[in-house]
DNA sequence: GTCCATGCAAACTGTTTGCACGCGC
DNA sequence: GCGCGTGCAAACAGTTTGCATGGAC
């Protein structure tokens, strides 16, 4: 853990920006949540370390990570994004329709579609996002009420 | 066409709405248009016909045909949707990264894909949105100016 | 000491809603 | 004529920005 912050200290100085404690909280509540947060979310959790970070950090500090390439931006259809630090983990996403549940996917097979289509298109691709919609088992058996229409992210 | 207006009343009827001019322009409009539109530009073009058209309105309509079917909201990144007419042509989305142009495409694999993660979680899948980025083939030659950031939707 | 980053509040964008009127059925 | 659909304007949610102050380097 250290030595990443090693990693990331560098790569600010490379750039010439500053490892301020509010970036670096940022991040670590990315890290440590396997959940999409939003920005409110994030400003929540954050808020519970440090009183005074303003949700207005955080826009720019997830913006600016999302540049770095160190969290993805994700928009699945309501009228705000999700976010997630990277990692080696599943990237792509299901929503369920009925209880609105979110189930991260990996799909390996993807990566030959990319191929495919690169040499179809003349084009590199460099990022790709799937998103499911349907039922999920849950409600598709037991039916579960609406309401508690999380983030959960459960990994598939 | 006017076959096609004959089903479009009885589609209403059977739901009890009403096939007003403003809900047949905005339908047409968004037929007519390759593009992807966003909710501004379907007032806009609405307005031609129709200068007392309300954006509100729009928004309503779109819903509403979004609802029964009629027409497809994609959220490509932007912070704001854009609209299509559903039909037999291709559903999945390339952006360019350096100039904007969004591409579609089609990809009969797709449907494979589903069918095994529908009995990886046990859940139906009712709707697949796959959006790539990266670099398309005029910007990773010739590379074109930015700025031109129209909703073209070549079909490949 | 320099200059980037922050907090605050106000601005802004895209979208939704309440309400009285108008028009399709 | 009944009641859905409309236009208008105001409300709303999420996000961005201007500015003076504060803190990393």
């Amino acid at each position: 853990m250290s030595g990443c912050r090693e990693r990331l200290r560098e790569l600010f100085k490379a750039r010439g920006l500053r490892l301020t404690p509010q970036r670096l909280l940022v991040l670590e509540v990315l890290e440590e949540s396997d959940k999409h947060l939003d920005a409110e979310a994030v400003h929540e959790m954050v808020r519970m370390r440090d009183q005074d970070i303003s949700l207005a950090t955080v826009y720019r500090t997830l913006m600016l990570f999302k540049e770095m390439g160190l969290v993805e931006e994700h928009r699945l259809g309501e009228g705000h994004s999700h976010y997630e630090a990277v990692g080696g983990g599943p990237h792509y996403h299901f929503t369920c329709l009925s209880c609105g549940r979110v189930i991260e996917f990996d799909l390996p097979s993807l990566v030959t579609v990319e191929r495919d289509l690169e040499r179809r298109l003349d084009a590199t691709i460099v990022e790709a996002h799937l998103h499911m919609m349907g039922y999920c088992d849950r409600c598709r058996n037991g039916r579960v009420g609406e309401g508690d229409r999380v983030h959960e992210a459960s990994k598939a």
